[in-house]
DNA sequence: AAAATAACGTGATTATTTTCACGAATATTT
DNA sequence: AAATATTCGTGAAAATAATCACGTTATTTT
């Protein structure tokens, strides 16, 4: 399906935010073998020619008159995003949403695999959170080299936010997937991904304002 | 503050998303009075003339050699967001993610309230979700009537979210937040916000690949 | 087998967004 | 009180992204 071309040009960055829409899309749409630009773009509310011109970033062809090939169209992206890829991510902080993140089942779907949950509250050390046991924080430096994480998830109380991401880059974490509200401080080199979801709720609430 | 002139100008896309980041900053700077458009952009990654120039379009001006007055600042974005309106929401789905929504203690800042939350499950029906007891489908009509409730956050399972989706808007709920990973079938004027958690983690995840 | 059709692929055009550059404004220093 | 140093505000220029328009290609129909 890819052309196999060199591929110079940088995609830009709303194509990259559309390519993880599509990518979820086919997550659910497993039951055709192909789907036309027209009508991912009808389920995005987006135009049929950003689908095409998007894809052809990845040098994705379609074949004329039929569309996409669902089964190769996924494994494009899945490729282009690592999601073929297993890595191991560790989660800081067993609590409400902690917990919820460790049981959550889509992540396999992904490539994500919940390697271990920690927490420094003695109640809640050792106690299951789904199959896995929460740990003490003195067993991150462990569990990151014995799983080879690359990825935490904070999940801790906002006040200890900064203190768990510094925690995690000194054992060797390259990314930080940070779901306090905290606005992180990292050294170069560290990737964050803030997963604000409050942000969600505001385009809900600047709309309804409006009418 | 505000100029107060009428507004003609159309907010840019990338801006209205820059907004909700710099409300979500000034929520964790209370401790100064005054904040400029360098220091904003240092820790959202952007350049000050987008700050300022994304200002603009709410009309907010700064004092030149001082900033931007915090409180005055995020008064203006609370207006724009509609955050200092208080709304009921109520929760579909009491399971591990909706759970933990419900007794998320950060809505209240962006003007949320959970009003109540449901499930069909008959095990689930009658317990506690922190203050709350899980209600039954059945009372929704009544529950969004009472709370005058118009946005409904469905966490239930993927195969039961449409449905539930079409069971919130014949009972008159204007907006959906939409926790599943499901593209919802929803009429004309309703408004749907997706937030796909897995999002977040592909840009990790290709951003380690490409090293 | 030719014609018609439906969908793709993409260079050119148009629209949108960001960056630049510099004047204006205000606090601080001399 | 004038000079200086910052920081804002913004029109103009540059860069980026979306749309358009039409040629191409594979399938289906006649
Ligand atoms: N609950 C939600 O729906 C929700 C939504 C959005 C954001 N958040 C954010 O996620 C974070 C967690 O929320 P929550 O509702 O799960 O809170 P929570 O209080 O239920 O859980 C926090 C957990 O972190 C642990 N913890 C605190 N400090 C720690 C430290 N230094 N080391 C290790 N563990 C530590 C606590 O023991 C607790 O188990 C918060 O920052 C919150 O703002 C939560
Ligand atoms: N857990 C996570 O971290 C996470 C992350 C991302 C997305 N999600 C999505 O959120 C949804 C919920 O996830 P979860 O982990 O809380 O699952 P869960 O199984 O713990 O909870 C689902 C709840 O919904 C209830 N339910 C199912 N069908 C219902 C119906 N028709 N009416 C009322 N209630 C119904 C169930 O009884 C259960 O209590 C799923 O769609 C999941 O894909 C979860």
């Amino acid at each position: 399906m890819s052309k196999n071309n060199n591929k110079p040009i940088e995609i830009p960055k709303p194509t990259f935010e559309r390519l993880k829409k599509y990518h979820a899309l086919l997550l659910q749409e497993k039951d055709k073998e192909y789907i036309s630009s027209e009508e991912i773009a009808e389920k995005l509310n987006i135009t049929p020619e950003q689908v095409r011109k998007d894809f052809t970033y990845l040098n994705i062809n379609g074949k004329p008159k039929i569309g996409y090939h669902i089964p190769s169209l996924e494994k494009e992206l899945s490729e282009f995003f690592g999601t073929w890829i297993l890595d191991n991510i560790i989660i800081i902080g067993a609590g409400n949403l902690g917990s919820a993140l460790a049981k959550y089942k889509g992540f396999k779907k992904i490539g994500i695999r919940v390697a271990a949950i920690f927490d420094n509250d003695p109640e809640k050390i050792g106690s299951l959170v789904g199959e896995l046991s929460v740990l003490p924080l003195a067993e991150i430096k462990r569990v990151i080299k014995r799983f080879k994480v690359k990825i935490g998830v904070i999940c801790v109380s906002e006040n200890s936010a900064q203190e768990i991401a510094e925690l995690l880059i000194q054992n060797g974490i390259k990314a930080i997937w940070n779901f306090t509200p905290v606005n992180l401080q990292t050294p170069p080199g560290i990737i964050v991904e803030n997963q604000d979801i409050t942000t969600g709720i505001l385009t809900i609430k600047h709309l309804m304002e409006k009418e």
